[in-house]
This record gives structure tokens, sequence and C-alpha cells, in this order.
DNA sequence: CAAACATATGACAACGCTGTCAAATCTGGC
DNA sequence: GCCAGATTTGACAGCGTTGTCATATGTTTG
């Protein structure tokens, strides 16, 4: 009793988990092995044996040692998230939706935050890797972009998976977004509303599939037969911050935009703080639109319509595909292209006649 | 070659990671129990035999076999987080700073969503911890303060480390914050300010840390002679929406508040919203001010005056107060109590005097 | 009914490391 | 130069699984 203070591990091994396959093995009568082929849901073992081991196992509360079948195995059960500082609620959609594929699995997910414009970026990869031998890797943007990082898996021979890749690489292993085609739709949308200025403002260079939305945005123009005007196209950095000083910009220009699309969310949070200081009556004299339908968009004032990408369930869909692979088994039946759709709330509305005349 | 398609796992054990403890031990001319002393840091080993191994380890590029070495030395280096759909922005930081000690000390870091609320919480605990062998977790609010989570770690003998506890228990074991007396802070801030009538959102009842704020609101009142009020007390859930329906309550009030402080920050920023609906001018008609200086805070518009709390590094901490408790040395010199800080930003400011008058 | 084959089970050796304990080597004191 | 004690090293047995391969048990076929 006294030793069990501060939970000693000696003491604590004793307590927990106790049975062993052997204990499994001799309450059910059977060997190891063929309680192992049925914890592994193994053919070629008869149902009334099964059953046996069954009961033996509930009633023993056996668990089968990770470590030990990850030794036997060579595998970790373990699949390793890399990200570099995305959002928050991106993240944790990610991180959701992975998981909900892996517990049902049984895998585990290990977290791995990184700096994708860091030197030693491969090294750390290899790093990670091989100190907890995952047995493979989820990949989010702007990392599944990055050759280097690809390169060093395939090296590695650890099977990847990416989320919204830019390119059309590793089709095999991505589940991809209609970016382009959902931004040329909310365009089209601002168009119809009325809006013939709509000022666009650009994420970041480094992010593949959030520049992807930027082309939906050009052919949406060109569609409609609008002039794709480059002072109306600003260039932001995802943040926050930058949609608010492109917002500025674009608002003091000579022919200020009556709409502005921003290639997402927290860039438009930005733009309605830059309308917002200089007294623009959003959405009355300012049309705001988003990307991404992040907590952000219904959190500011007025909400921001916002295109709306289901992310737990693109991480889900991106986690199955790396278990197939892993497993061998093929895939096919798994759709890895994702529809996103448009979110219509306060910050948006007709184009402002008297204006557009005016200007 | 051609077996390399697709990364076959057989292959892939092969290419990566091939050398052992035995390979090292070969090519150092030292046994592999020497090696093994050697890449665990432990005494009795003479320097140039601990040169020799380094040497050997480094050309082979060796990494130890985590399955193999927790097989061996039962302990899966591995940590819990165990967490209750926070905040994003929360989990992110909390995750971050776990995952910096962590890293450090050769641990990785495993995520456990959960549902506080479940009936099967207890089950799901001992689930996991059986399936993957955490060596301890780290509880985050409000987990952290059900006792039927720490009483079912501590039968199950699983060291556990608390972040933002409401309660004074396992304060070995704890990282707390000064929630209360901070909150009084900025309550007389605001009282001097000028507000006389100051509205408190409290937050999640659940909650705990939360909910000591709004006892340090009621210390403040106090102290500088001003009554208590109930109707200037309002209930919110933590969320954007609640707070928005508090605040839309209190702006209605006959004698309305001039200044609500709500006890964190999506909450206030739900109060910026209802301030927006009403045409009630922030800060010059009301200010507003939150907790815990989320990204939402400087987003919406105008940004908010809040306090900030180190949640990474209060992570970062409670990790390594974990960390000791396995290792068993003492944590004595590891600051548990963290400080908080007021931010002003645009949020507040003095209250209105003819508004107060004319009421 | 036996031969031939398919299915079910088990014995045993890995997997790569750490813990235990014994052996070897190095100290310093006389 | 020798002995007691401290320090350093190594042999070897696990740790709890899975993979391989041989054996045992059914099941079909001629």
């Amino acid at each position: 009793m006294l030793e069990c203070r501060k939970y000693g591990i000696s003491e604590r091994e004793r307590t927990v988990n106790k049975a062993t396959i052997a204990d499994v093995a001799s309450l059910a009568g059977v060997s190891i092995k063929t309680v192992s082929r049925v914890t592994n849901n193994e053919p070629n073992v008869r149902a009334d044996t099964r059953v046996k081991v069954r009961a033996a196992i509930e009633q023993l509360g056996y668990q089968p040692n990770p470590s030990a079948r990850s030794l036997a195995s060579r595998r970790s059960y373990l699949l390793g998230l890399l990200y570099d500082n995305p959002s928050p609620s991106y993240l944790i959609n990610i991180q959701n939706g992975s998981l909900t594929t892996c517990r049902a699995e049984g895998y585990d997910l290990v977290i791995y935050p990184c700096d994708y414009r860091s030197e030693r970026l491969t090294d750390d990869l290899r790093a990670m890797v091989r100190q907890t031998r995952v047995d493979g890797v989820i990949l989010t943007p702007p990392l599944c972009d990055m050759s280097p990082v690809t390169d060093a898996l395939q090296l590695l021979g650890i099977p990847f998976s990416r989320i919204s890749p830019a390119d059309m690489k590793f089709t095999e292993q991505s589940i991809v977004t209609n970016d382009k085609s959902i931004s040329a739709k909310m365009t089209s949308h601002l168009i119809e509303l009325g809006h013939q200025d709509i000022a666009f403002v650009r994420g970041h260079p480094d992010h593949g599939a959030v520049c992807n939305r930027y082309d939906g945005y050009v052919e949406a123009l060109r569609a409609n037969g609008l002039p794709l005007r480059s002072e109306l196209v600003a260039q932001g950095y995802n943040s926050v911050e930058s949609g608010e000083a492109c917002a500025r910009a674009l608002l003091k220009l000579p022919t200020a935009p009556t709409a502005i699309f921003a290639a997402n969310d927290d860039m438009a949070a930005g733009a309605l703080r830059a309308a917002h200081a200089l007294g623009v009556r959003v959405p009355d004299q300012l049309s705001v639109a988003g990307f991404d339908d992040t907590p952000i968009a219904e959190q500011v004032w007025p909400a921001l319509t916002t295109i709306r990408q289901p992310i737990k369930k693109m991480a889900e869909r991106a986690t199955a595909v790396l278990l197939r692979q892993l497993a061998g088994t093929a895939s096919d039946e798994l759709s890895r292209t994702i529809d996103c759709g448009l979110i219509i709330r306060e910050s948006t509305t007709k184009a402002p006649r008297a204006r557009s005349q005016t200007d």
C-alpha cells in the first residue's frame, strides 16, 4: 500500500493488464498462436475455437501488448500527422477526422508540427520517422506540396497520404478539393448580385491549394465577360493582418471594389476590420466573402459568407486511404475528391447601384 | 526495384534503419549492453568507451528501436493528451507546449479527444491506456477536475499532470493559474476607468478554472466598495453565441452596463457582435473585456482588451512535471503557478460620463 | 476405404532491446 | 606488490508478441 504512493511503476505493471497471451491460451486450452490468430482476425480458426478464445480474452480483460506486437510484426500501429502551424481550427478538424479513422482501425496518431521553411526539414523528418517508426504519414498543406518532403518519405519507404495538394502527383495517395471551381462559383455568385468591381485577396504563395482559388476567380471573371483588373488583386499571406492591410489598400483605391473575395476566412475577417476602421459599412457598401468556414466566419460581425470545406471528412478519407495502402488492399472505392459548398451569411449582398454608377 | 513500388513493408524494413544495437556493438568492439548504457546515458561507462560507441552510432546512423525498448523496459515513451473539445487555439497551444517538452526528453505525444459527459468516459480511458500503454497522461480542463477521471487514473496507476485545475487537490501534479486575482485586476482596471455598472458573463459551470474568474470579479467589486448587482451577472457557456445572447439581454436592461467583462474571449466576441447588432458603439458607449488572449481577440473589431495566459508555457511545465514524476526525480524547482497579464487593446476605454449620470 | 488435399493448430525461433548479476578491470592504501 | 573496494564490462535471460513451418485433423474424391 505504501509503495502505491506516487504510482510506482513496478506496482503499476503488476496491477494493470496483467494478462498476457499465454494466460489467455492456457485458459482457453489452446496455443498462444491460436490466440494471436483470433486477436488479429486471421482466417483458419474453427468457429468454436474462436468463441472459446474470445471468452477467455473477455474473462481476463486481455489486451495485446502493443510494444510486443510492434516488435514482432514490425509495425507500430502509429500514424504521424505532419503539419506546419496551420490555423488552429483547421488543425483540430484534421486531427479529429484522422483520429476517427485511426481509432476505428486500432491505430494511434502522433503529431508532428514542423517548419516547412527549415533547412533541416528532411533531417527532422528522418529523425521523426526513425524515432517512432510511424507506419505512415499524413501530410497537410503546404508540406504535402513540397517535393523534399515527399521525396524523403519515398526514399525512407514510408507511405503517405496528402490532404489538399496543389498538384496532381501521387493522386492515388491524395484527397483533393475542387478549390478552383468552387471559387469560380463564389465569384459568379458575387457577379450575380450585381458586383462588377470584385477584388481578390490571394493566399500565401507557398500554400498551393489556397493559390488555386485565385484561378477560380480569374476563370469566373472571364466566363462572365468581366475584365481582370490587376489593381483589384492583392497579395495576402493567409493572416487576418495581411487581409486587413490588403483591404485597406483596396478600399482607398479611386475605383474601390464593391466586393472583396478573400482566399481564406482570416483574411476576410481582416477585410472586415479594415472596413470597420474606414467606416465602410458591410454589407451595404461592401460585400466580403471568405473561404474555409472556420469558426471565425460566424464570430465576426457581420458573419461571413464563405465556402465550407468538410475538413474533418477529408482527414478521415486521407487516413483511410493511407491505412488501405498499409494493408495493401485497394482503395479504389474511396472517393478522393471532396466537394465544398457555398455558405451565404450576412457579409454579402447586392451591389450598391449608386456607387458603381458614380465611380 | 520492382518490389519497391508502393513501398512494400518488408523492403522498407531492409532499407531503413537497418542498424541494430548488435551492429553498433560489434563495430565499436564492445557488448550490446555497453551500447545500451551509452544510448541511455547511464553511468559507469569509461569516457573513451563512450566516445568509441558514440562514433559507431554516428557512423551507422543507429536509432534504437522504440518497440524493442518499450517491450524490454516496460515504458512506452508515449504521453497521452486528454482533452474535450476545447477552443482550437487553446488546444494547439497546449499541444505545442507539451510537444516541446516531450521532444526534448525523447517522448512522443498521443492525443485523446473525449467527451467529458460520456457515460463511458472511464471505460474509454481504461481502454486507451491499455491499448497504447501511455506512460502518463496530461489532463486539460474540464477533465482535470473530474474525479471519475483522476480516480480511474490513480486506480490504473497512471501518473498524470493537470493544467489549470479548479481545485487544490494533487497540487504536486498541477499547473495552476491565478485566474481569480487577475480577474480582480481586470475588474479594478475597469473601475479605474470610471465604470460603475460592470456586467460579468460567467463561463461554463463545468469548467472550473473559468468559474474562478467570477470570484475575482466579485472580489474586486467588494474591494472597491461597489455593489454586486445580480442582474448584471449573466450565465454564458464559453461560446461566442452564448456571449452574444447574454450581452443582448444585458444591453436591453433599463440600467444597462457601461462595461462587460466576459470570462473568455469567445464570449467577449459575442458581446461585440451584440453591440454591433444593437448599434451600441464599442468602446465609446460600451467597454468589453475578455480573457485568454486567443487569436480572436485581435481579429475582431475593435480588438479586445483581455488577459493573456501563457498556455504554451503551462503545457510545457505540466509535461515537465509529469516527466519528472515518471523519472522519479523531484520537481520542486519547477514553479507550478503561472502568472497572467492584462492586455489593453481597443475595446475598453473610459466610462461614458453622461450616460452613467442620466441613468 | 485409402489417397490426396484443404483446413486447423501448435512448437519454436525470432524481433531488438533492457535488467540482473557475475566477471573483469581499475583504484588507492599499506 | 598485494588486497579490498569501487568501477567498468559482458553473458544471458527475459519482455509479449508474430512469422514460419511442421504436424494434426477434416474433407473430398476415385
